[in-house]
DNA sequence: CGTTAATATTTAACGTGTTATATAAATTGG
DNA sequence: CCAATTTATATAACACGTTAAATATTAACG
């Protein structure tokens, strides 16, 4: 016998809950407009033997001098583990560089190299294009209006009440 | 000595890129919208032990009944060789089951069980409750605005010229 | 002072994203 | 009908996200 349409022909104990189509859903819709958009600048980076999250920290080092690990979490949005195993991959290719500061024994100064600035000049251009072909297929004024959406629905999402609480059953 | 502020003072023959600000980085705002938003969801699904992805795998069976892999995988925006690793995942906890279609013996042929559903029953009303939060916050109007830009956004970078050429310098 | 609590960073474990490759079945061409 | 190509799925390898725990240093307190 053919093993097509198992056991499970919408058991009737099983309730049948009305979930919310996919193109409703936030995140999914989040996530899709992140794909497109990184479909454009991976390439680039992957060219250089970057991705992306390595980029965001190099870029954020270009801003100032001399950063603390967790400063450069924040800035970055990334976790202070995954910025951990970054930091060790970038110093290895010489691209930043780790001092500690003296007050403060644990915490490290991370500093962009030469290297690194030279690489992030190497790839600004072509960064700068894909924002050129972005806004073009896009539009100058949806796109402001969709930057300062995201930045609106973070910012209320983050301020006030945070957690949603999860009563156990 | 102290080995603060290495030997990298902006060194001249490191040309100083003009890199846009992160506040204008459009991976970065979908990044920090999409985080804030999961930040409301991920809590309900951890709960229950699923992640974000086996969810969205869920849900996705839900609409239909006996999926092959590769249309899963569309549907839920899920590579497929993370879709293979998840449906290993699930279909242990007898939340998905496999069969084989007759014509075709490469593909499977993927379904929900009861287990499955019952699983998203319970979930789906503090999943709703997560919407209705995020909802009021933000505003019906907005959050109908975002979605079209979203979709739009997407769908005119997927569309037409796809990737941008990459020249080896 | 010395002990405890708080802070900065790292490591571990597991699941997923991405890329490349492998396996297996179906299709095509000769 | 068999070899070569395409298609569907799985596996491998490496990097990151998330959670939790470990380590090391500083601050706080008695």
């Amino acid at each position: 016998m053919s093993a097509r349409s198992p056991a499970n022909s919408v058991d009737p104990d099983a309730p049948r809950a009305p979930l919310r189509a996919f193109s409703r859903s936030l995140p999914m819709a989040l996530l899709k407009a992140r794909e497109a958009v990184m479909g454009r600048f991976r390439p680039i980076l992957h060219a250089h033997d970057l991705t992306e999250q390595q980029w965001r920290v190099l870029r954020a080092l270009t801003s100032a001098d001399g950063f603390r690990a967790g400063e450069l979490a924040r800035l970055s949005s990334i976790s202070m583990p995954s910025l951990s195993r970054i930091l060790r991959a970038l110093e290895k290719r010489a691209l930043i560089e780790r001092g500690v500061e003296d007050k403060d024994l644990r915490a490290a100064q991370i500093s962009i190299t030469a290297s690194g600035r030279a690489l992030i000049a190497l790839i600004a251009p072509h960064s700068e294009r894909g924002y050129a072909d972005i806004t073009a297929a896009f539009g100058d004024e949806r796109l402001a209006t969709l930057y300062r959406l995201l930045d609106e629905l973070a910012t209320c999402l983050t301020d006030g009440t945070e957690p949603v609480e999860v009563d156990e059953e």
